[in-house]
DNA sequence: CTGAAAGCGCTTACAG
DNA sequence: CTGAAAGCGCTTACAG
């Protein structure tokens, strides 16, 4: 509206009351570096940033009161102004578990090397369905500048409706989005790796564990391709499919009476947590591994595991961590969107002592 | 100032150029929304928030909106106005260490049932102690409305300038600071639980693995403990100290050599995984535990560790995570500083198998 | 190289 | 019960 005469102003700074007592701790602000500075906010701004160039004669005298006073600037006031934040958010299955514990170690790391900071969040399923999605919410409401996805709560089409506004890579999971980047373990060799070792031992009837996707897709994959591969080789294959939930003990006694029968000469589990729980069972039950039957898992995460002497395949938890967080910083810094890709990395086998040839 | 005219206002909220094109995702703020709805942005406000009442005709169309735009509140925009947020921040020292998992598990939990954010930063000191403390700077940086530390990393002197703004509790950590609450695990009757335990096995000569306060003071403290309870017995202590940060192996050598000798007929480790690097150790010499030597640990969180067989102590992680939270919580709500607590919990003996008679 | 001002998206007295 | 306005603490064109 030109030829409207602006209104003048009543004092600097509009009319704010300026305190005269001094502010301390966290309740510092700008204004009062600058004050001590004798210089203005947007000065201050400015050194802080790093840009545009202020003279080093002020440089310096900023840095000296933000040094006396203690200034810690809200990042808060600088993600609205800059439309932006540094934080990233990392949507985790169970820290308890100590693949995850690994992966958010992990990211942790590659977030904070490339300068950014991490938020992390667990979404329970537990509750009345009504806020499931709490936990991403609360992140989107952060304006988290990228998403980690690394549990199956989160469901690919929850996302969808914001996935022009911040990028997503989901990582240590299966993800088959079409607009979702993916950074995930390669079930499918996974468990054709285990069923080969299995196989070479010779063991011609064996049981394997195979929990139903709605439990967990990345085992429900990793024991299909266990079975079908053991199959691919004509071996006898006892599919035991578990549908239970947060009970990873479902399953064993069935595969405990077909050791005592004789009707199989090993057990293959998903996950080394559920591969323990046998181990402890067979124990109490007076059955040895690999005396009576061979067992191996997946994971292969857990510390002392080699104490155990579980045979099993470590997953590749540092390059699936670290690539993910490459990829989302790539996003993160790109213009435009770049092509939706779904990268697989596959571990280790880890030998162990509890597949042995067949008894 | 009362007479000076206020300037008329040239259009709603002031000139704000109004665009348009509908924004969608994350972009779609609260004056979407209310206009959407056919209110004040002011109205839309208060039907998130809850309070004041609105009539219940006008709450329901601006939950319409909200549904229909899919909006997401700005919580930097809420919190810069509210002058809080509700986050919590938890500085956390590795995510690796089991131990330190299951607490940020617990605590997630915590805090999410009292229906706040957690934020987790792990501070390194690997890197030019420059920004050692990055990572409580960025939480700083956030305002967070709480802040649990759990990391030696972090001492109280670097704390203190903040300790008027911001609630702290430390969980886990030995804590003594008169200005910062601590709830922490009791490491003295740790070591003495231990201690007596091994002693009454009937042994007369135990190597102890002290690490140093500046490698880690619970493990100090537990050590120590050990020692002096052993001691306090009339039992010989061999006690290898080790300076050694960042190499749990460190002193593992030595003790195996007091094993062969016959000269420890015990060797007690301050947390798992050195018991562990001990016991893969003797294996690998042929010496069996506790046939040749017997072996305690602590900590007694690793999953399988009933498999291992490790006689230890497990710390009461659930009970000082859930503690923790409370008394920040505590904090966060009361008006004036309450009086600050040390707090302490001791956790359980758990037999194992690997603590035997004398040899 | 530096300052005054507008704006980020909310909340909350202040007035009806 | 509802709206207009000020303010939270920053950043960043816009003008010198």
């Amino acid at each position: 509206m030109p030829g409207l005469p602006k209104a003048p102003m009543t004092g600097q700074s509009r009319s704010r009351p300026v305190p005269e007592v001094p502010r301390e701790g966290l309740k510092v602000r700008m204004e009062d570096v600058a004050r001590a500075a004798n210089v203005s906010r947007a000065t201050v701004s400015r050194v802080l940033v790093g840009y545009p160039p202020v003279s080093p004669q002020t440089r310096e005298q900023v840095f000296k009161a933000v040094r006396e006073l203690g200034y810690v600037p809200n990042a808060m006031a600088q993600g609205l102004s800059k439309r932006k934040s540094d934080l990233v958010g990392l949507l985790l299955r169970d820290p308890r578990n100590p693949a995850y514990g690994q992966l958010h170690s992990l990211v942790q790391e590659a977030v904070s090397n490339h300068g950014l900071e991490l938020i992390t969040a667990v979404p329970h399923w537990q509750e009345g369905a009504e806020d499931e999605l709490a936990a991403l919410r609360r992140m989107l409401g952060l304006r988290v500048g990228g998403l980690l996805v690394s549990t199956g709560v989160i469901k690919a089409v929850d996302l969808e409706p914001f996935l022009d506004s911040v990028p997503v890579v989901s990582v240590g999971r299966v993800e088959e989005h079409p607009r979702i980047h993916g950074v995930s373990y390669d079930e499918d060799v996974h468990g054709a790796t285990l069923a080969n070792r299995v196989a070479s031992a010779g063991h011609r009837s064996v049981a394997v564990l195979v929990p139903s996707a709605r439990v967990s897709t990345a085992e429900n994959r990793r024991g299909s391709s266990m079975a079908v591969h053991l199959e691919g080789r004509g071996i006898t294959v006892h599919r035991i499919v578990s549908d239970a939930f947060g009970r990873p003990e479902a399953g064993i006694g069935r595969i405990l009476e077909l050791a005592r029968e004789g009707a199989a000469t090993a057990a293959m589990f998903p996950n080394d947590n559920r591969a323990m729980i046998f181990l402890r069972a067979a124990k109490a039950v007076g059955l040895d591994a690999p005396g009576d039957i061979s067992v191996t898992g997946c994971d292969g995460i857990i510390p002392g595991l080699d104490l155990i002497g579980l045979t099993t395949l470590r997953i590749p938890v540092e390059r699936v961590a670290q690539r993910g967080v490459e990829v989302l910083e790539g996003l993160m810094g790109a213009r435009a969107g770049t092509e939706v890709r779904h990268e697989k990395f596959a571990g280790e086998f880890v030998p162990g002592t509890t597949l042995g040839p067949v008894a």
